[in-house]
DNA sequence: CAGCATCCACATAGATACTG
DNA sequence: CAGTATCTATGTGGATGCTG
């Protein structure tokens, strides 16, 4: 085990901040991540709440920093799957301590699920791959 | 080792997501985690960039969520000494898989220490303690 | 020194309606 | 189905000036 003064710079935080501060962008992650592949509406159901603005936005935001796919089908109707990108997929497993972190923090400040959250599946991240 | 499927629940994103969006939020918490206590004006200059109202309104904030502890002591000129409690610690260490996961990814998407951050010595994070 | 009060600017998110 | 176009509401940060 390694020890305390390994040093890592702070400084791709600012790079970060801007996915991680989105109000939406790492349950979008989690979402697409936990299911392999989503499509819009699905998101929309999924996230539930998420309007198709904000939602379009994001994830044009997280094709962007190279965070997701997306591939588009010519059909009729026509159809679009999003998936996570390698590092897509990183940042979720990064965002996994957090997440612990969080839920067990010993102040009373530590939130629980609200009901919004709760419908939905989304709201759970699991560690390894989706196993789709 | 364990495996996959170990789910943790996305919700406490919800509360945190409240901090970690702030804009200066991780930096003052390893700015003060650095040196183990900062004061009001050191922290200026330590973000260098940040206004008083905002150090304020964060400092505030961090503290309504149990991460900082504030201590003032009654001199003339005043004095106020921030530190982390356990819980500001523990954010502190859970961000180190995003800031290592940003540093390293692969894509070109990764930001380099602007002139900015590099100029203050808040930008970087050490795993372990502050050995004060 | 360590803030607070005020006002302002901008970015983000939501609602709603419409289109390829 | 998968978005786009507008408009609005809100929040978060910044500038400046003042105070205990």
């Amino acid at each position: 085990m390694k020890n305390k003064s390994e040093a890592v710079c702070y400084c791709p935080l600012e790079g970060i901040i801007d996915v991680i501060s989105k109000k939406w962008a790492l349950l979008i992650i989690n979402a697409i991540g936990n299911y392999g592949s989503l499509r819009f509406n699905r998101l929309i159901e999924e996230l539930h709440g998420i309007s198709p603005k904000t939602l379009a936005d994001t994830l044009k935001q997280l094709q962007n920093e190279g965070l997701l796919k997306r591939e588009s089908f010519a059909e009729i109707p026509p159809r679009v799957e999003y998936s996570l990108t390698e590092d897509g997929r990183g940042l979720r497993e990064a965002v996994v301590p957090i997440l612990k972190w969080a839920a067990t923090r010993q102040g009373s400040k530590r939130k629980r699920c609200s009901v919004a959250y709760r419908e939905m599946p989304a709201h759970r991240i699991r560690n390894g791959s989706h196993s789709s």
